[in-house]
DNA sequence: GTGAAAGCGCTAACAG
DNA sequence: CTGTTAGCGCTTTCAC
């Protein structure tokens, strides 16, 4: 049989209130004799408190959703791992859920994580998430979207990148350096991220005096499948080009595998440009250039403003954008 | 104000118990008016069951801990995601405990899963544990250890993978190839897995008639500096060796890079074989030789293992030993 | 300094 | 078919 706080209070011939109260410190008008006899008993007895039952006083269960669209994709476990390290600190937990970009699922976490009474949610939401849903109109537990914006849902708070000047900064890059025909490998076109790379990627050209008939992006999703096929299909037909900037680093490894395979030299014939900054890119041959996203910071910061919000109930909306930094390597010259 | 089963029961006008059992859907004899009522109500009303208030009396929370040295580790998220997979086909929910092989966050981590109740605990312990803590003695609630056993501890289950025949086959394969000295440059020495790969090493070098004079072990961490580091040392001191069997990936792509710097050529003058298997050994050039883990199916395994004695509160102890599988890339001839 | 009592939101007999 | 009742283990006034 499990040992409870009336034990405790029982075999140290006090109140439950009063082990309680030497259990979470609001111990100032406790004798220190007292709370030596409690403790005592509470390691002899090897007590444990039961925070689901203090849990439904205080309304509060310390835990929070971290959702995801998978933890296996290198993009995530340092943003979790962020998330974790504050949570952590703050004496949170982090419970774990990996959607598979499936809206679904999603709403299936949601649902779950509000009957959990987690106290937070810290959100990246699907790519392919066009509308927010109805669970997701009417949740009341505060939620901070990580990475990826959804229109409509007024999430409490907002961590997000600025992807339209590490794009710009990237294809700048390029350009800079002589690269003369920059094509843009993108992941899909229905996610905020990838639009606003997009962006970058067109205003860069732009700046350039490049027209519209220049701008040359080729949609897939955001592995390195999907960038050794786009890169295939752009040399099997016969489009000029010098210069690839890619959606992701896992795009940018399949082109150089297709761009390997055709012959194509890099940096010198075509350049390449990454985003992410995944520990592969610079563990490759040749270490990828590329746009790098601060992954640990972005769940680190995510994290803390959640738990800001948690301790003051503000309602205040939060946001804040985290710089890219450009990562020169050897794909490119 | 939170809408609770008492808010429902008044709108539906029935006991709460009855809108207990609709929700639980233990309403084989609930008339089909009453529970379309009671869930229109919960649909209007947009009533989130207080899974909290019901863990307190099923004395099951459907949580379980996850407990691992470092997500961020790319070994791991694979097995997250494996074991999440499960638990969340069961119905269960991962929290993510993130211990840095410190057995003081261990120790933590695991007080605080107690507290939160969780149904059960998926455990990688610490290469650095070397005894069995207090903590860990007295804790009363099923724990699976995942890949690394702790000598002590009486896990309810174990899931490992032959780490002997891993290595084993390994540099066998390297000795067939016509490699003549085989070095090895192993993770922590006081860490399970590594005892058996070095034990595997061993033996297929017995088997070829080597004498312990020949059985050369360096050891270090398991990240890619400590292999470069490693490979450096025995470059410069002038060992002889024309094979590196490594204790993971990452010491591989260390040894590879300097290999690289030393001017030996891979795989002809030098071959190199990983652990781990972690898609990253696929990505680099040359591709690594290296062999692979069910990283996925450990995860998968444990969770499945840990639910299915949550179910069966059996206390019998349980155990598998999965497969490894010699992936031969490019860094062996 | 300490304790009595009320109650968090829910489930599980058991009774009708 | 449905309701009554008795808690689960704990925190929090408020009284002494």
């Amino acid at each position: 049989m499990k040992v409870t706080i009336k034990d405790i209070a029982r075999m140290a011939d006090v109140s439950i209130a009063t082990v309680s109260k030497v259990i979470n410190k609001k111990d100032a008008k406790i004798s220190q004799e007292t709370r030596d006899r409690i403790f005592k008993i509470i390691k002899e007895t090897g007590y444990v408190p039961n925070r689901v039952a203090s849990s439904m006083i205080t309304k509060e269960t310390k835990s929070i959703g971290l959702v995801i669209p998978n933890i296996a994709n290198p993009f995530f476990p340092e943003v979790a791992r962020g998330a974790e390290d504050k949570a952590s600190e703050e004496g949170y937990s982090l419970i774990l859920c990996n959607t598979d970009d499936d809206v679904a699922k999603e709403d299936a976490y949601i649902a779950m994580l509000q009957e959990k009474m987690v106290d937070g949610i810290i959100f990246t939401a699907s790519s392919r998430r066009l509308k927010i849903s109805e669970s997701l109109k009417h949740i009341n537990i505060p939620i901070i979207s990580l990475d990826r914006e959804i229109e409509g849902l007024k999430a409490q708070g907002k961590i997000t990148v600025d992807n339209i000047s590490g794009a710009y900064e990237a294809v700048k890059y390029m350009l800079d350096k002589g690269y003369t025909k920059v094509i843009h490998l993108s992941g899909p076109a229905t996610s905020m991220p990838t639009k606003l790379r997009i962006e970058g990627y067109k205003k860069a050209l732009e700046e350039f005096g490049y027209k519209d008939a220049d701008v040359l992006i080729f949609e897939g999703d955001y592995t390195s499948e999907s960038g050794y096929e786009s890169m295939e299909k752009v040399i099997n037909q016969g489009i000029p080009f010098d210069g690839v900037f890619c959606g992701n680093d896992l795009i940018a490894i399949g082109a150089l595998k297709a761009l390997k395979k055709n012959g194509k030299i890099v940096p010198y014939e075509v350049g390449v440009v990454g985003f992410d900054d995944i520990y592969l890119a610079s563990m490759i041959e040749p270490e990828l250039t590329t746009v790098s996203q601060p992954k640990y910071l972005m769940g680190y910061k995510t994290a803390e403003l959640l738990i800001k919000m948690l301790n003051h109930s503000k309602i205040e909306t939060h946001e804040e954008v985290l710089k890219t930094e450009l990562i020169i390597r050897d794909t490119t010259k």
